[in-house]
DNA sequence: ATTTAGCACTCGTAATAAAAGAGTGCTAAA
DNA sequence: TTTAGCACTCTTTTATTACGAGTGCTAAAT
């Protein structure tokens, strides 16, 4: 019984050293460059007994007889789940962040991603990806509505979380200045508080039933405005550190940057490899062929939640190799999404 | 004389079609292959002659004693000058691209440059890259004022090229509602059709020295609004279809990746390099090394200024490489940044 | 005087071979 | 159960050769 102990804390210690060493030197680790430098009290033909045996397991892989062993996306699933211990920013880290986006002025919603993106980049030296659900975190705390001439007025909704929307509307016949602040004060006692989809909605339903008389005076601008806010994109998707992703040794290849490349390019898939997998957990870790498109099969993705009063406003995180430190990433990434939720949640209202 | 005339006329001949032959083929062009491509009445022998003059000249290069020739930057620039002839494009492109932009919806002028860009990119079939002059553009249409709470108001100014700007002001002492809708008619009136730099300054040396007493009354929140406007970025860079250029059989190769990535990412030096140049002409064509920064000493910018009622908003451009279809993507380049400037006439005012 | 055929020469590319080196897997001894 | 020792494998590097595309030059043809 002993014996088996001792077995399974040394399979432990060597697929926890090849990992590390993987890790900082993407470089095949062989057994008697483990032993020297961690200083095992065991020979390397012992080392390779056990990497033989782990690579049965399918935590190891070889890329040829004689090559030394790299893990598997097992291997660093299992290195993830079970070994890592994730490793705390410092004190004086964290405070540098939080003065990056909590202090930060910010004009508009994009410029905050933009500094979020910048320390996720700059504290993991990886590639930042980051996704903003823009349409569905609307909630109206005020509207405003600017007549600009005969034909046209602008429309300006503020949300909860600070982003600002504006809308023009194109009309020939645009009701009067005076109905319009009528319109104005309607609205936003209606509305305030509420959902862009449950407006949508909720305009729609009452130009058809509705008994009050606004919704029948003003039933052409405010279809107008519907089709207005239709056209919100849903989704912002920006990242910051291309460089990071493509000096990688493991992507020193043309046709795999033209891959990555592409990759950013097209963002459907990576976006929605970036939302996936959130199921209770507040991170999630893609290891290579985790993830479901091709693309990304030699890539790590990590990423986290950030939130606004318990609404899910984005998706914050890093694209890597699958070698990357797990550890660091996943508290970097962790924190900054936590302080971004912050820096909304402070910011305004 | 006769003689010179007719060896002029296949100098010429010969250039053109080297030009041309290797913008396509992107391979070096030997003398049998000009021979039977353009069915050439005198030998290879004798283009080869001719090719040898031309080196002498600095129109062409050979990479070694048995490569055919290629253009060098002299080359290309010459070719560019005095013999390519603008490639028109097709009435039927032309509506595509009116379409595409005139008719377009933009909420936000982000969104008409993006189709601008994706019209680029797609008709020269080149990497896009614009700049947008935000800052220096900013002629007030309309200000309106959102009081958002007792700590926080919203300045909104639209300008008079549909770019809508939004700035939060946070103070502990802000005047009542209906003091800020008397600061509202009054800016209104006052800063109406000024360019956000003179109003800076307007409002600076008013507070100052005016004996205008809304400029007293207000100077607090002046001074905030000022700070404010400062924050405003200054300029935007965008670009679409990196993989149009990545993809270039003379980038293929990781290090030119490499280096094109990063410049990308800097973006500093681009933008220099597109907002160069435009003295008298209305487009602009660096070609190699005619280019200030190394970064770009293999490839070729091609960017034309856009303009809303005279005042250049911004450049929009390709990045390529130095072999591109010169013609064509001229006249892309030049009818899009046209068309955008119509599309901000024909949109607003 | 101009053009061109002919041929030597250059250089890049591909294929092949050989040698060196790193690292494993296995066997047999400790 | 561990490990020393060694054969074996596979990559990497270097050298060699052969091939071919294309030029540059010379001498002949127009």
């Amino acid at each position: 019984m002993l014996n088996t102990e001792k077995t399974e804390e040394r399979k432990k210690k060597i697929l926890t050293s090849i990992v590390k060493t993987y890790i900082e030197t993407a470089s095949p680790v062989a057994s008697k460059m483990l032993v020297s430098k961690y200083r095992l009290d065991f020979s390397p033909a012992t080392v390779r007994n056990i990497m033989a045996e782990l690579e049965d397991m399918g935590y190891l892989q070889h890329l040829h007889t004689s090559s030394g062993r790299i893990p598997t996306d097992k291997g660093y699933r299992h290195y993830v789940d079970t070994i890592m211990e994730t490793q705390q920013l410092t004190p004086s880290e964290k405070k540098k962040i939080l003065m990056k986006l909590i202090n930060a002025q910010w004009e508009e919603m994009e410029n905050l991603l933009e500094s979020a993106l910048n320390v996720v980049s700059n504290y993991t030296n990886q590639m930042s990806v980051l996704v903003y659900y823009r349409a569905r975190n609307i909630y109206v705390e005020k509207i405003d509505l600017i007549y600009i001439n005969k034909l046209r007025i602008l429309f300006i909704i503020v949300a909860d979380s600070g982003d600002v929307v504006h809308l023009f509307i194109e009309d020939e016949n645009l009701p009067k200045i005076d109905e319009l602040s009528k319109l104005l004060n309607f609205v936003n006692s209606e509305l305030k508080g509420e959902a862009l989809n449950d407006i949508k909605n909720k305009i729609k339903k009452n130009l058809i039933s509705s008994h009050n008389p606004f919704y029948h005076v003003f039933s052409n601008l405010l279809i107008l405005l519907i089709e207005a806010l239709e056209n919100i994109e849903e989704k912002a998707f920006l990242y910051q550190g291309t460089n990071k992703i493509t000096k990688c040794p493991e992507f020193n290849n043309v046709s795999v940057l033209h891959n990555i490349i592409d990759m950013l390019e097209k963002e459907v898939e990576l976006v929605k490899m970036l939302e996936s997998d959130f199921k209770g957990s507040d991170i999630s870790i893609h290891i290579g062929r985790e993830n479901p498109y091709q693309c990304a099969h030699n890539c790590c993705i990590i990423s986290a939640q950030y939130k606004l009063k318990g609404r899910v406003l984005g998706t914050i995180g890093v694209l890597g190799p699958t070698r990357l430190p797990y550890g660091r990433t996943v508290s970097v990434v962790k924190y900054v999404s936590e302080i971004l939720g912050q820096a909304l949640e402070s910011a305004l209202f």
